[in-house]
DNA sequence: CGTTGGATCTCGGAA
DNA sequence: TTCCGAGGTCCAACG
């Protein structure tokens, strides 16, 4: 069977219905009164209430309270899930290693169980990120400013690795930090810590770069800044360009260009 | 009622609980083949597929497939959700505002659908993280070494909040930057910062805290330290003092005090 | 394996 | 409201 669900199981039909979902590898979901104990990274107790319970076929195990978009309590994928009856009340618990964490879940009453084999064979697209902003930059670098030439993209250095570095009309060399989303302050000290490594002369990147005697410009790149942000940056005279990430998906283009066809 | 479950329920029946569940403020669950549009932040398209779709009370909405602990689309709390039929077909919509975002679910066959009004009063208790570390700390402050004496938590400095801020026996400065987990070379790059704040002679941070002439020590305490960040931090001069988080919940100790009683 | 860094991060607290 | 940092972050990519 595809799937089954229970409404009101007693201790025993809710076991069997669990056992048997995890046999066909299904998504599992339990609406339980249920107290529950983590011990793993972590330490943490939740009394008894009523919540969602689900098991996932990739070992994932979740416990939704009425609020928030997060688990109150869970176990990642590749967890071990066990079905335990003690004095007539079901006791779930689900385990990994690596780190050793530990779940138990005691149920004492349930409302509805039910397990279904899902066929998904569809995977997410999604776009408007730091990454489709850096792609964007390198095949469009006008959008920086006319002239900018993108030269090496994720730049290691000590301070960590540079978004995107360049060379402006000029010749002199673009350090840019991308953000995505509105910038902070924090973006404009993590340039400034790019930049202090070019400026450290027991560095020898602006030989290898060929850059020695040129000046060095910071930019902020991101969609908006904080004005503390922007305070900071006019101080320390780092340039702020305004670029939103594309929210462009590949099947969108797919279809454009079969309409060209 | 409190709660609902229907099996294979059609088109108008599915649109008729979503409803009521809404109405009643009701955890509600469907099981179906749906296909899914997102647009705010970042734009996402799912293709048909089987997953378990979940609305909350308080405005969450999630899709979860059968991996991962993270939904594959959500709406965040507050979110407002709208039922429609068109063509035989149900359609939920969730949308918000600032920032303005969009989830919309086209459900074209559903196994299962529900709706329960949770009871649940209880609230994690959760213990071993950063912040019982620092707890810990400031009332044990022997923990890091003899003679420690703690003056200040989340201190302010240029570079951000240092965790802890005390003495030695000696009267030198202590700065303690402090982790719950294993700690990483970015930590000691924080604990280098701030020192490099103290070095700064336009600070008079040193004045303020009347130790002008003093040495300045730098720690990482966190449970365990990494190879890369171990031999950065002795390179550095950055000492390491091995500390866990204590993992000690509340209730453990009304239970314990009540014991007592 | 462990490490690194982004995320529609989420969530909570403080300004 | 915005901002900022912690998180059992999760997760994927990379060494």
């Amino acid at each position: 069977m595809k799937y089954k669900i229970l409404e009101k199981p007693n201790c025993e039909e809710a076991y069997d219905l669990v056992k048997e979902g995890l046999c066909k590898k299904a998504m599992i979901t339990l609406f339980s009164c249920c107290k529950i104990i983590y011990e793993g990274r972590a330490l943490s107790q939740l009394d008894f209430g009523e919540r969602l319970i689900i098991i996932k076929p990739d070992g994932s195990f979740l416990v939704h309270q009425e609020k928030k978009v997060e688990p109150v309590n869970w176990q990642p994928p590749k967890s071990r899930t066990k079905v335990n009856v003690h004095d007539n009340e079901l006791f779930l618990e689900s385990y990994r290693r690596t780190p050793k964490e530990r779940l138990e879940v005691e149920v004492k009453k349930t409302l509805f169980a039910s397990y279904s084999v899902a066929k998904d064979y569809a995977e997410i697209e999604l776009a408007g990120y730091e990454k489709d902003m850096g792609d964007m930059i390198m095949k469009k670098p006008y959008l920086i400013e006319e002239g900018f030439k993108p030269t090496a993209r994720e730049y290691s250095t000590e301070h960590g690795f540079i978004d995107i570095l360049g060379k402006d009309y000029d010749g002199n060399l673009m350090v840019l930090e991308l953000k995505a989303r509105k910038a902070g302050t924090n973006a404009v000290k993590q340039i400034k810590r790019y930049l202090s490594d070019f400026e450290n002369p027991e560095n020898d990147y602006l030989k290898d770069l060929g850059a020695e005697k040129q000046k060095i410009r910071g930019l902020l790149v991101a969609p908006s800044i904080n004005e503390d942000a922007k305070e900071l940056s006019e101080k320390e005279g780092i340039e702020f360009v305004s670029v939103t990430p594309p929210k462009e998906l590949k099947n969108d283009k797919k279809v454009t260009l079969d309409i060209f066809k």
